[in-house]
DNA sequence: CCTCCTAATGAGTGATTACTCACTTTATTA
DNA sequence: TAATAAAGTGAGTAATCACTCATTAGGAGG
């Protein structure tokens, strides 16, 4: 299921374990879950409406997940954990210096491998947003398993590229702040706030990565 | 309790209508609700908590507010339409050219005088960041009051620097989700996913506008 | 056909929900 | 002080909540 991470295509895209092993039934019920989710809320929905509309016995839910929490778990772990998956790779350093000679380059392949990830899994990444304020165990896994992972190896990244003279002297964190926060707010204007407007996506993301790159550029 | 909005002074804080008329036990439903809602969310909250936490009758909640949701927005449409109130201004022109000279001082005056009002009212503007997804109004007066207004009124002020020569020549539209996102991506930083953190903020605010006055540059 | 086994069911559970209303208390005005 | 209005109360309401469990359905192996 999972491609080989060797150093070289690591960027690739994984399946998120989804509809693997779950049954029939199942699957109408966590898809049902999602669409709720996402219109209402966690909290605002119902286990007798997704039953409904899962076309599915109300205690059918509880036979696969033992509480509806479980039920929310159970569809935004996986996707969460999938969320940083290309920056996990064993030997950062090496990649670096093989496949991304600029900053440019890395830059542009996350934002377009991250792009593919975000529109497949759309749904699922709204809701988690929604939600993580409101789960403990939520909150912890993202800190312990994204938000980690991602700023240590992004600050590898980030520095490797200070040492080259291409980045701005400015704290890592900082740098990594702006860097993403502008990546961020390309999706967010792009799939979640302005969604209708008709995007140019090549260019954007061009316009983007321009931006990122003067404004983090050493003087 | 405002300001007179004259052209000079327009960038100042302005009370957002809290306390004035409300009785004593309203200011504590209002106070408990809050406090409710951001620690639970909306649907998650109910009016029996928020009464016993209040040291009030559930039916004096059922007196102010006619249902649960009027009271979600009783407090968090004000919020809203003082979140972009510097932007109101009736001769924009004319402040662009006594007051800012340059993209660089529009921007700090704006990024000191949003964080002291999101700093003053983050707890509502939280739960109006969650809550807005979810309720129809919500969306269409953020959508008419604010976008709209904030919109207008930046791209007025990128095409008067780009016309001056400071501001590179990209859509308007792009330059304002690139210098929003940077700005945001700060607030959100800091106040949002890592409050905890010892923040420097003098040195952060200085960094995020340089990084934007960079990124946008002419070339 | 019988025996298992698991998936699926849906009526039933007590708790909780947002909200009502007849009534009491407090404030305002004449 | 008497009259009127406004603010506050809390027991009561029907509806809905997440969840349980005894029962049924259906397929596999013998």
């Amino acid at each position: 299921m999972k491609k080989t991470e060797d150093g070289t295509d690591w960027l690739f895209d994984e399946e998120v374990n989804e509809s693997g092993d779950l049954t029939e039934k199942q699957k109408r019920i966590v898809k049902a879950a999602v669409e709720m989710f996402q219109e209402k809320g966690f909290s605002a929905s119902s286990t007798s409406e997704i039953a409904r509309r899962a076309g599915v016995a109300e205690g059918t839910i509880f036979r696969h997940y033992r509480t509806k929490k479980d039920l929310l778990l159970a569809i935004v772990t996986p996707v969460m954990s999938h969320l940083v998956a290309p920056f996990i790779v064993k030997d950062l350093d090496k990649v670096l210096k093989t496949d991304y000679e600029h900053y440019e380059d890395f830059l542009r392949a996350i934002v377009k491998n991250r792009q593919t990830f975000i529109r497949k899994h759309l749904p699922i990444v709204k809701i988690l947003i929604q939600e993580i304020p409101f789960h403990e165990e939520l909150r912890t896994q993202f800190i312990e398993h994204v938000a980690k992972d991602l700023f240590d190896r992004f600050e590898k990244v980030i520095i490797h590229f200070q040492k080259k003279g291409e980045l701005i002297q400015i704290p890592p964190s900082s740098a990594i702040r702006l860097s993403i926060t502008a990546i961020l707010g390309f999706f967010l204007a792009r799939y979640i706030m302005v969604p209708e407007r008709e995007w140019d996506d090549e260019n954007e993301i061009e316009l983007t990565v321009q931006f990122i790159l003067n404004g983090l550029k050493a003087q």
